[in-house]
DNA sequence: TTTAATTATTGTATATTGGACAATAATTTA
DNA sequence: TAAATTATTGTCCAATATACAATAATTAAA
């Protein structure tokens, strides 16, 4: 059979697509920015970075979510790989997607060197993208539905106290679906959290009970699968 | 040895790795082969091969499914990307790995030009192999349960035609758990099939009517939301 | 201090689904 | 014709889900 040589092979490229999904105003978001440079310049586009020669690929993803938002620690989760033999004009650049779940108060993002311009954008309200990012978008953000309801990834979202309400909000906006309050307590019966002494403060009404994320047995629970974030 | 320019991001390669899951004996196995070639000569991999420049991702996967089993028009599913800096030993190679689900004894396989040997392997036996791919085995056996359960590739596996035992089966194997007969067929009401009046041939014992999977009626259902493959 | 307003939290009654198991039906083989 | 085997359907009880109501805790205004 017909092979070409190995080194032949070398000679594509792999980039990082990173896109952060956020909530705010009752509406799921993701950040896009405004491109400032060809190909697709001035399109709005996921932001996204080729990978270095010797950079895993989660940490690539971590790099490009800080050059654009400061954020360190963030956990991004792998979503899919698209790679068709022309989505980029300048030549063969395989991309995997990342995301992340951010609360849009908790930072301020700023423009980077390839960024002329950064916005949270309604999912319900997408422009044109550049590349093939409105299929990107799309599917990853099935993807963030689908690991939301099979893995522990909403406590990513979550700040390290939190009130059931919150719990709750965080459902219903990825998911775009409403739940009730009561049901949806009885629900997350097996999820473990602690119970805080502490509560809310500076709210005009009764105060919640804060909880955290109980991480040790969760681990536990995850592999015995006693666990279920279906919601 | 290959050697790194910083300057150059086009000098990486992909290769996909096509992880062939069936079942035989009341076991789910695996199709590993024995690598013909350094690096990791002699020892048992998952197949999978260097993507070619022009080639789509989807397109490699079944590439390699056909060079190794002849088999044609078999839908492989995306599962993930695997791209450790040194997980290859000679160069930057990163992994996108793809799964289907095959009947064993539906054809036969044929030791190809880069394969010394090939061999069905139970999941539960399984040596050390070569590269990472121990790791993605596990990994993407993982993402074969959750994507069997939230999306419609069951029928891959199946013939065209089939009965609901059959059916059971798929999962009974896939997910390594056993089901009540009655509580299954109660369970896939709102998968949509369609009865035939067609029934087993050639079986000791009274035949059991056969079934196909209403396509159109998955789709639509699949887009509202309608349908879940959940056990 | 009292009361209205607001939200948190818990409870209850009913409907729906899940699981164990039994009953019946259809076919082949002796 | 009967025994054997497997398909298919039904039933009872337990568990879970859903709708909705009741109670509790707190703030703010009267």
């Amino acid at each position: 059979m017909y092979r070409i040589d190995f080194n032949d092979f070398f000679t594509s490229a792999f980039s990082v697509d990173c896109i952060l999904f956020g909530y705010s105003e009752g509406e799921i978001k993701a950040l896009l920015i405004k491109r400032a440079m060809q190909p697709f310049e001035n399109l709005w586009a996921i932001p996204g970075d080729l990978i270095y020669p010797d950079e895993d690929l989660e940490q690539a993803a971590e790099r490009v979510l800080f050059e654009l938002t400061g954020l360190n620690n963030i956990a991004m989760h792998q979503s899919q790989t698209f790679g068709k033999p022309n989505r980029h004009p300048q030549g063969r650049v395989i991309t995997v997607s990342y995301f992340a779940l951010l609360r849009i108060e908790d930072f301020e993002v700023k423009a980077s060197s390839w960024a002329g311009d950064v916005q949270w954008v309604s999912l319900k309200n997408m422009p044109d993208l550049a590349f093939d990012h409105n299929h990107i978008l799309t599917s990853t953000y099935e993807m963030l539905k689908l690991k939301l309801q099979n893995e522990p990834i909403c406590f990513d979202l979550l700040p390290e106290r939190f009130t059931l309400n919150e719990f709750q909000q965080l459902y219903e906006f990825a998911l775009d679906q409403a739940f009730d309050k009561a049901n949806f307590r009885k629900k997350i019966k097996n999820i473990p959290l602690i119970a805080h002494d502490e509560k809310q403060q500076n709210v005009k009404h009764r105060p919640a009970k804060l909880f955290s994320f109980d991480k040790k047995e969760c681990a536990e629970a995850t592999a015995q699968n006693r666990y279920t974030f279906k919601m």
